[in-house]
DNA sequence: AAATTCCACAACCGCCCCAAA
DNA sequence: ATTTGGGGCGGTTGTGGAATT
């Protein structure tokens, strides 16, 4: 029962492709355009697994791609599309007319999440460093004091060599030329190279979470709700939005169990409320984009 | 000049969802 | 109803070339 295998797994050629190969496939492009994929090893008289052809046009061989280095314009637009939506590389894409998912999966993992790392900024949240371990120093009991002293001790560090980029780690609002942070909105500036241009990068109120701020339109989801986590899975579309990324007015909270499960646990705060604010942040941000349903 | 390390990126892997058989 | 493949996707790896020691 079931569909006949497209190839011959065990048999058919890997690794790097050969001009000969890339010729048949353009060749066979040309003249039948883009169709079932599994037929085109046959027809273009190729031994390759048809998803490898897939690939091959899709990442490499397509007329409309481009080939040439990251635009700063492109790299800020990754920044922003990641720091709203993630490592959602084809919706990133997608925005990047001539540039795949894979170029841009490759053009984050190799450049832009040193870049920020260097800057102190942590290239999953977007938020600086030195705000992620105070959060966790919360969660974690740590005492405050000891990420105090760890800045204490890089802020006497020196610049290393030209670079214009101020020690990295704890020192958002040490350094005044590279940051600045009293609006609320990073301004970060790199002199590695002139594809850089003034970044920003959101900061987060790190107001304290206070589950009562929450409201469901509909209760059947609030009882399904075991797991503070959930609620911006199940709920998000009738939780009403307002001003900073708070959301407020939790009205109808009788599960009192999961509220004081939730309510009790210190270490889920900034979390969930990092989770909800950039949840809709992003659909602000995009809501074309996210038109979709997407599964978490 | 040789050895080593770093970097960029093409290609593969594995998972998911859906449709075909 | 079940199995299997196609297509899409994100994560990871292999490798050649560049840079550094």
């Amino acid at each position: 029962m079931g569909r006949p295998p497209c190839c011959d797994k065990a048999n058919v050629k890997r690794g790097p492709w050969t001009a000969e190969e890339d010729a048949k496939i353009l060749a066979y492009v040309a003249s039948h355009g883009i169709g079932n994929w599994t037929l085109v090893p046959q027809k273009a008289g190729l031994n390759r697994c048809g998803k490898s052809c897939r690939l091959r046009w899709t990442n490499y061989l397509r007329p409309d791609l481009k080939h040439d280095n990251f635009t700063p314009e492109e790299e800020e637009c990754i920044l922003e599309l990641h720091k709203t939506i993630g490592s959602r590389w084809s919706l990133i894409a997608k925005r990047l007319p001539g540039r795949t998912d894979n170029d841009v999966k490759n053009y984050w993992n190799t450049k832009l999440k040193k870049k920020l790392t260097k800057m102190g900024i942590d290239p999953i949240t977007h938020k600086p460093f030195s705000q992620l371990f105070n959060e966790y120093g919360k969660i974690s009991g740590f005492p405050k004091q000891l990420f105090e002293d760890e800045n204490n001790l890089q802020n006497d560090e020196k610049p290393s060599s030209s670079h214009s980029i101020k020690p990295h780690f704890f020192n958002e609002t040490a350094s005044s030329d590279s940051f600045s942070s009293s609006t609320g909105v990073m301004h970060f500036a790199c002199a590695t190279s002139n594809l850089c241009e003034p970044s920003r990068v959101q900061m987060s109120p790190s107001s304290p979470f206070v589950y009562d701020e929450y409201s469901f339109d509909d209760m059947d989801q609030m009882q399904e709700c075991e797991y503070m986590g959930m609620l911006s899975l199940n709920g998000i579309d009738s939780v009403p939005v307002q001003e900073e990324g708070l959301i407020h007015n939790f009205s109808g909270g009788n599960n009192k169990e999961t509220r004081e499960l939730c309510a009790s646990s210190s270490a889920a705060d900034s979390f969930v409320e990092a989770i909800l604010a950039h949840d809709n942040e992003m659909r602000l941000q995009f809501p074309d984009i996210l038109d979709e349903n997407y599964h978490y």
